[in-house]
DNA sequence: GTGCCTTCTGTAAACGTTTGCATCCCTGGG
DNA sequence: CCCAGGGATGCAAACGTTTACAGAAGGCAC
């Protein structure tokens, strides 16, 4: 891709010339079109920078602003000999509307606020990729935000505030945030798209986690397997998610469903890490009764597994059944069996549905399917 | 995390209360502070919709907005009574100042522009991680922008002026954007930092791929190996990198350098991808000689090489050593051994660059060093 | 011809800040 | 006592749009 040259009059030293008039050809590096009007001084600071505004259109075309602005906006109400006038000068002068003023005088920023506690793990990253590509080709703006445990309230507060005046509407990424004796809508002030969560006074795109984490132990259970371990993802101090009890829920309800005992001694920590799911297994291997198959309740967590496997030479799926989930970027290459949590997906429908609700339009909670995707790593009971 | 009501005088119906001030003091939802300014009809719109202006400050201060503004950004020429009584109100009132408005008046954005050609990728997203934490810190607000091939020239030229315009600097990851005739910087008319490339008027924060392939190499060829294959990546259509260029020359500078020959039979194409990978290796083995070790261009295809050596039973390291290149975030947990490539380090210093180029400090390009991360993936030449 | 739409255009007032300049007051040196 | 100088403050003009409202011109029915 290449970039043709932006500025068809650069660098030339402003005030001097502008004011004196003493430019001469030689000097004149201004476009054609703008000339007259720069060396009769009837020129603005923001053209002289090279910036046209609004003001010098209506100049070139000898109409109003006002005109101006509807015909390049195609409102009605303007002739169409006067439009394609305007339309051409402005795209010979280059023109393009000051982004502040425009959100200034109409309130519209068209741009939404991406909230996040972090953008430095998979979920968000791959619900951004989806979100953003949405926007992108609606012509919005895609504005990140860390949302972090406020250490200062008050500053806190004020960010908050102060973050929703620049944007038109609002996805919330997993952030759990609970907006205390206010619905979310109302305190933001603008429509607001929680994905991976429930939240009250916005619109949520969720799974079930619990669901899913049930038909996970079930493909388990199906394949015959009476021993299975769970490696779960612990609570994270600052982010008070209730994804991980509910996928162990769901764990223990397909074992009760099966008659299977709920053994705690099968349930251990993975930190959410591949380094935890691989110290989860040689726990879950110190067990007496040593489990046949193992849910994580992440794909990054089952990488672990399957590598400590590997190490101690137990075979997948022979010796042990492993499932993940989400999907993971690596799981299909690596064969992991595994929920798929479309994180993508969900991120471009979360996008589509803030956009409906600033056109006003009527939105209705989504709760996304999680397929089982049956690879390599699961088998039955040897 | 919890957040207090934000708004304590809500969803009055403003303009019929305002004018006719008709308000019984059951309707009274007004802070105690604004309630006699609103019953006295002084109020500007804004603050009747629960958002407070400068000027209601100044209202309430008894001072001008000029003080206002000044003793709320910390400027000089403000008594210290003036100024905590300002601030006092403002804090009272919630106050915060309307950011379009602000920069409209100021032309200062406190916005960074990140552009990368995509964000589904490991590369942009780590590195948009690391430059994140460091604006949210610094109170810059991040807008990203998807770079993508100009469908339509004309459309393209406006949208980057205008996406420059609600920017104070830019951030370039992995654009390979080649600004035509024109430097980046005032093409841009912005300073700019380029991640993994360089870009003439840009700040660059690169590695030495060239380098760091041989030092890739090189390691295998120290482990006694004669016959090392190489998966490389391509060239993607619409993305001019001279990366893979780089790092297959690096991997043929060190193969040169040990008096082994450059067997085109061992440079395969894996496609940037695990799957790439697994059939890279495929390739590899049906080589009459087969290769001892395999140097890939990247993690993700490295681990695609390891899970088809795993199937065909091949052990690693005693049958096959394998290195990769990115370090990426399962790289660890997997025992690959790896060349390092710090991306969120990186991105920490785009950032910290941009702020000082903006802040008009001077700024020396930056080659980022790419250390050896010996793991358990590579050994001996059996 | 008159009155009334409709279409088109212009005037000017927002929008909520920042900032150059003028003014006022106070202090201290002469 | 006068005057210079500087701190503190206010006034008002930007900044570049959008938009309510007014008015002009033309067409049409009566």
């Amino acid at each position: 891709m290449r970039l043709i040259r932006a500025r068809p009059w650069p660098e030339r030293p402003v005030g001097a010339a502008n004011k004196s008039g003493n430019d001469t050809a030689a000097t004149r590096l201004v476009s054609p079109v703008l000339w007259p009007l720069l060396s009769a001084g009837l020129c603005s600071r923001a053209v002289a920078n090279s910036r046209p505004t609004i003001k010098d259109i209506a100049r070139v075309t000898g109409v109003s602003v006002a005109t101006v602005s509807r015909a390049l906006r195609d409102l009605p109400y303007v002739a169409p000999a006067t439009r394609s006038r305007v339309v051409e000068a402005a795209a010979e002068l280059q023109y393009a509307a000051h982004p502040q003023a425009s959100r200034l005088a109409s309130g519209r920023t068209w741009t939404i606020g991406v909230v996040a506690p972090q953008f430095g793990t998979w979920f968000p990253f791959r619900a951004l990729g989806g979100i953003n590509s949405v926007f992108a080709k609606a012509g919005y703006d895609v504005l990140i935000s860390m949302m972090t445990a406020p250490g200062d309230r008050r500053r806190f507060l004020t960010d908050a505030r102060s973050f929703c005046r620049r944007v038109d509407g609002i996805v919330l990424i997993d952030t759990f945030v609970s907006v205390e004796g206010d619905s979310a809508e109302s305190f933001f002030d603008r429509p607001v798209v929680a994905v991976g969560e429930q939240l009250e006074g916005a619109s949520s795109i969720t799974i079930d986690n619990r669901l899913a984490a049930r038909r996970a132990a079930d493909h388990l259970i199906g394949l015959g397997h009476e021993r299975i371990g769970l490696v779960a993802g612990p609570h994270l101090a600052d982010l008070p998610t209730p994804v991980p009890e509910q996928r162990r829920l769901g764990y223990e309800d397909a074992l009760r469903a099966a008659g299977q005992p709920v053994d705690p001694a099968l349930m251990v920590d993975g930190e959410w890490t591949a380094a935890g799911g691989a110290a989860a297994l040689s726990a879950l291997l110190e067990c007496a009764d040593q489990p046949t198959a193992v849910f994580c309740m992440s794909d990054e967590m089952a990488f672990g597994v399957l590598r400590a496997a590997a190490r101690r030479g137990l075979a997948v799926p022979d010796d042990l059944s492993v499932i993940g989930f989400d999907d993971h970027d690596l799981a299909g290459a690596l064969g992991l069996t595994t929920m798929r949590q479309a994180v993508d997906e969900m991120g471009v429908r979360a996008a589509e549905t803030v956009m409906a609700l600033i056109d006003g339009e009527p939105v209705a909670d989504i709760t996304w399917d999680v397929p089982l995707m049956v690879r390599e790593t699961t088998g039955p009971l040897a």
